[in-house]
DNA sequence: CCTACCGATCGGTAGG
DNA sequence: CCTACCGATCGGTAGG
């Protein structure tokens, strides 16, 4: 059973991630994460610029991770349905494949700081717009409902991301089924009822 | 234009309310409600027991508020469909009408101690069960997709509470409007597809 | 990475 | 006894 040869960083990020998902940014002290590694507070600087540092390190990078699963699906030759119950899928397999890190990015967000916030909010903006350009895609195919597609993929969003509140991993219900499940509910609750 | 006689302490919640919902609990000091109003922080002690009640004044009771909504509409003899559409109408209004309330709640949930916090989730039991529900009795009917009717309740509170994120009162879209989307899009969803 | 600290600010309380 | 506060300061903790 060897374990892989954790840095030092790499075990202040890990244990970071678990207490500011579940006590919060400003509720945990580098004290706190400086007690889990049996290393005094002071060290913890030797490793990072400061806590706000700590905290980017976390969260800086997510939407890029998600942009880029995002673009080659809203680019490809499929149909608006098809894609936008592709990009749903990917969205909820990997925000709750680091459920840490997007709890903790939905909660603090406003704490990175104004330059950083300007950066994140470019990143949603442009992730918003790609999941709004499918929607609209298939309201010209008559097949989603009418309605601003902006906000409409707002909605889609806020109902993928939402099981971040309640997912908890080993609990029950797979990651692919939450999924499956929350993508089915999205497409068909966008779609134009037949009946 | 008579406004009417605010008292010292409704200043204060109203106050507060704005600051914890824009800034949060921790972010905001009571130095800056107090200064807000004008008056010292210790002043604020003639009012309130500690920063603690003040949070609980502003969330301590939006459950029942919904609770009280929602009994009745569940107790009476329509389909499950026209109950989860009016639930969920109700619910969009009531937190959108109380949106900086409902924000704090969300976000702070966890700030108001161990005792309060099994209170609200009681609440949130009790709110969620109800729905679950309605939810079930649309599959017992075979109009509601099959799946735990508790997560699907969960999701539908997701879509729900997420316009919370990007509602602002004066902005394009009157909350009625909201409340309308939101429903015909969860129902829809949960419907079994018919083609 | 530790010991020894700092300027500031936190929520909360004293007497009047 | 009540109300509506004030100036000063408490013990602790924050990031650095």
């Amino acid at each position: 059973m060897a374990r892989a040869p954790e840095t030092r960083e790499q075990q202040i990020l890990g244990h970071a991630l678990k207490l500011f998902s579940q006590s919060g940014y400003r509720e945990t002290s580098l004290q706190d994460v400086a007690d889990q590694l049996g290393l005094t507070r002071p060290a913890f600087y030797y490793y990072f610029k400061s806590k706000d540092e700590l905290l980017w390190r976390l969260i800086g990078n997510l939407g890029d991770g998600l942009l880029e699963k995002a673009v080659p699906i809203a680019e490809s030759k499929r149909d608006p349905v098809a894609k936008l119950q592709e990009l749903l899928q990917a969205h909820v397999r990997t925000v709750l494949s680091n459920s840490d890190a997007f709890r903790i990015y939905f909660a603090e967000r406003h704490e990175v700081g104004p330059s950083r916030d300007r950066r994140l909010r470019r990143g949603e903006r442009a992730y918003a717009d790609l999941v709004a350009g499918v929607i609209a895609a298939g309201q010209r195919r008559r097949v989603f409902k009418r309605g601003e597609p902006k906000v409409l993929a707002l909605l889609v969003f806020g109902l993928a991301n939402s099981s971040l509140r309640w997912y908890r991993p080993r609990g029950g219900l797979e990651v692919s089924e939450i999924a499956e499940l929350i993508s089915a509910m999205a497409v068909d609750g966008l779609r134009i009822q037949s009946p």
